[in-house]
DNA sequence: GTGGTCTAGACCACA
DNA sequence: GTGGTCTAGACCACA
């Protein structure tokens, strides 16, 4: 089952959280394959926002090949393999640009490392206390 | 010695092109606490682009504590370690989100120290490779 | 309801006058938490001044924490405590200012009480008639 | 004796600081009526200022019937009562534009009041203790 | 010379 | 429609 959820408030445009949303619940394997989502229209009025936004996040997922779409019947998720790759290549690249930075800002790939081992450790208790 | 350069093409506003170098290069102790900075004429003319964008830098990075300005006097450099300090909290806000977002994604903390793990080693074999 | 009125003769920023006019109403609580302000160009038509010496001072507000923006939806009122507070704890530190001032300038802390006392009381029964 | 200090940091304009100076001085009866001040050169070289921003601040002295100058004999200060009566007027004109600011923030009179009472109270506090 | 404010106006992504 | 970025250029106080 579709449902999604937006925050009004943030930054990130809501067509970029809309798409994010599909992508992980595919990912997470919580929607199958072939699966039919939601017309834009019903997006639009569950969320209270533009159709046109919905149609954006629907325009690109299906660009890039993520769901397809049969004219007068609807959209429908394409194979969450995908997604999962997809995800997995968009979590890389923006570590890359992460690393790019660091070493940027002087840091050596030495203390990168470090940096990293740290943050990943809090990170990490903190979410297994959450549990 | 402040040198600037700029990616006009980049997607990455002017204003935070800037503020990134003055921060980079302070952190990495190429120019000291209290030096003059260029002014916003200077940095305008040698960049070709608009005092304007230059202000907005300067006055954001002011308004960070990390640069200091004199209305009549010129700009100068606040203290080269909140520089560093600033950069490096920087660097761990990204990293934090980076790890919720691969924790949205369904990824397992443990696929994610791995997925890091991959990630960080590809990158410096490339590094280490590049000098 | 947002009704802004500036003096184009002060000598006191337009933007400033902006942003003291929004602190004044959310503190005042004519304005409600999370109500969407006028668009910047609204505002600017309004008053007959640049989009741009509004958007500073939107700008500046959101820096501050005392409204939101989201691009492509609009601005929108903070919550409206955080106004008061942050009003008051400004008058606070030029209160604070004014009393350094005053024994910097070879009143005794006596001589200081009295003179507020007297120039409360004059103020005071001034307001008190115009009403 | 006139001995200048300024805060090349602060935002204060140099020359109203130095004005703020003599001004005190003479409230506090740190320098006699009619005594000689230092020439303007004196004092830019011993600050490393601008004589411009000496000669301005003199100039508004002088305006303002705090000091008089002889011509080739130099400046000298004006009757010290002069400097008491305008740095009190000074003072009050300042609480009354806070009073002001008060008022429009939507506090009422006697908000104001307590206010004053409590920031004075914590200020006097503070003062003793340093003593 | 320096930074600070403001105008007029263009172009962009997003809703 | 909305806010965000940027340019070109004027004028100000201050040093």
């Amino acid at each position: 089952m579709f449902s999604f959820t937006i925050d009004q408030h943030s930054r990130v445009p809501l067509f970029v959280q809309l798409k994010e949303q599909v992508l992980i619940l595919a990912a997470r394997g919580l929607v199958a394959a072939d699966e039919q989502m939601p017309s834009v229209r019903q997006v639009a009025a569950d969320l209270g926002i533009n159709p046109n936004t919905v149609q954006k996040a629907y325009h690109e997922l299906e660009r890039e090949g993520l769901i397809y779409s049969v004219p007068g019947r609807g959209s429908f998720l394409g194979a969450t393999d995908s997604h999962r790759q997809y995800l997995e290549s968009l979590l890389r690249k923006k570590l890359l640009t992460w690393l790019a930075e660091g070493a940027r800002s002087g840091l050596s790939p030495e203390a990168i490392r470090k940096l990293m081992h740290e943050v990943y450790t809090d990170w990490q208790k903190k979410e297994s206390s959450h549990e």
